[in-house]
DNA sequence: AGAAATTATTTTAAGCTTAAAACAAATCTG
DNA sequence: CAGATTTGTTTTAAGCTTAAAATAATTTCT
C-alpha cells in the first residue's frame, strides 16, 4: 500500500491508471469501416445491376454452397441472422421463384431451402461478376498483403469467439 | 485461334481462363465475419447492459468527439449512413433526452446536434465499458498483430476508396 | 439580380433486423 | 412412457436502413 508512481508512456506523458485501450478502439473502428465501406458499395452494385438486395444475395451464396439445401436453422447460424429475420427473407424469396421451401423428409418441424434452377442460374451470374467486384475492392493489396490480412482477420475471428463463448462463466 | 495450352496451377490442377479471385472472396467474407461476430455482441451488450441501441450509441459517439456538435450532414458522412435514416434515429434521441437540435446561426436549411449534459454523461459511462468490452474481445491478438492489422485495414480502406472513387470513370 | 445548380433535411415506401414470446415437434430423463 | 427440456420455426412489436422523391435554403453563374 506504499506510494505507487505514476507509469510513464515511451512520449513521457502521465498514463491513466486503468490502463486504456484507445488502440483497440481505433483498431476496431476501422474494422467496421472497411466493412461498411465494402458492403455498401457491393449493396449498391447489386441494385444497380440486377435489382437484388444483400440480404437476398447473401441468402442464395449460402444455399448455391448446399446443393441439398439447408434448414432455416442451419441458414440462420451460417448467415449470424436470427431466426425470425429468414422467415420474411425467406417468404419474398420464395414468392419471386428463387427458392423453395421442402418439408424436411426427417423432422416435421423443419423446412428444407433450396434453389430452383432459374434461382441458381441468376445467382451464378450475379456471382461470377460480384466476384470481379471484390476483387476489384482489393486490388490495392498486395498477395502478401492478402495471406496477412487473412491470417490476422482468422486470430481476430478466434479471439473474438473466445471472448463470446467464456462470458458466461 | 490456335489451341492454346489450359495453364496449370502449382499443384498441376487446371485453371479457369479468367482468373479466378476466390482468395479475395474469402478474405471478404472472413472481414465481414470477424465485424458481424464482433459486433453482434457489442449490440447486445449495451442492450443487455444499459438498454440502448448500437446506432443510438453509434451517433452519441461522433456527437462525444465535437463539442460544439455536428449537422445531420455531417453526422450522416462520419457514420456513411444515410441521411433520412438520421432524421428518425435522431427523433428518437431528441425524444429521450439525449440530444439537442439547434438551428444553425449560419445556415437556415441546417440543424445543429448535440448531446446534452445528461446524454454527454449517460454516454461517458458507457463508452467506458465499451472500451473494455472491445480490448477483450481482441484479447486474443499481440500488440504487434494489433498493429499489423491496423496497417492493412488502412491499406484495404485506401483500395476500396479507391476502386470506389474511380468508378464513374 | 435572377435563373440554375447545389446542399441540407425530411418524407415515403419498402424491406431488413432484432429480441422476445408463442407454438409445435423431437429428444431427454426419471 | 409421461413430463420436462430442447430444438425449429413463426409471429409480433419496435426500431433500423436504404433509395428516391420532395422541400427549402444557399450558392453559383451569368
Amino acid at each position: 500500500m506504499d506510494d505507487q508512481a505514476i507509469p510513464l508512456d515511451a512520449e513521457t506523458k502521465a498514463v491513466e491508471m486503468p490502463e486504456d485501450h484507445r488502440e483497440e478502439l481505433r483498431l476496431w473502428l476501422r474494422l467496421l469501416t472497411c466493412t461498411t465501406l465494402i458492403e455498401g458499395e457491393v449493396r449498391g452494385r447489386l441494385r444497380e445491376r440486377f435489382d437484388v438486395t444483400l440480404p437476398r444475395f447473401d441468402l442464395m451464396a449460402q444455399l448455391d454452397k448446399a446443393p441439398d439445401g439447408m434448414t432455416l436453422s442451419d441458414l440462420s447460424k451460417r448467415m449470424m441472422v436470427s431466426n425470425g429475420n429468414l422467415t420474411g427473407l425467406v417468404d419474398r424469396l420464395v414468392a419471386s421463384g428463387h427458392i423453395v421451401r421442402t418439408a424436411s423428409p426427417t423432422d416435421r418441424r423443419a423446412t428444407v431451402i433450396s434453389l430452383t434452377e432459374s434461382g441458381r442460374g441468376e445467382f451464378c451470374a450475379m456471382a461470377a461478376e460480384h466476384e470481379l467486384w471484390i476483387a476489384d475492392l482489393f486490388g490495392g493489396l498486395t498477395e502478401k498483403d492478402r495471406g496477412d490480412l487473412m491470417r490476422l482477420l482468422g486470430k481476430t475471428k478466434l479471439s473474438a469467439r473466445r471472448a463470446i463463448q467464456g462470458e458466461g462463466q
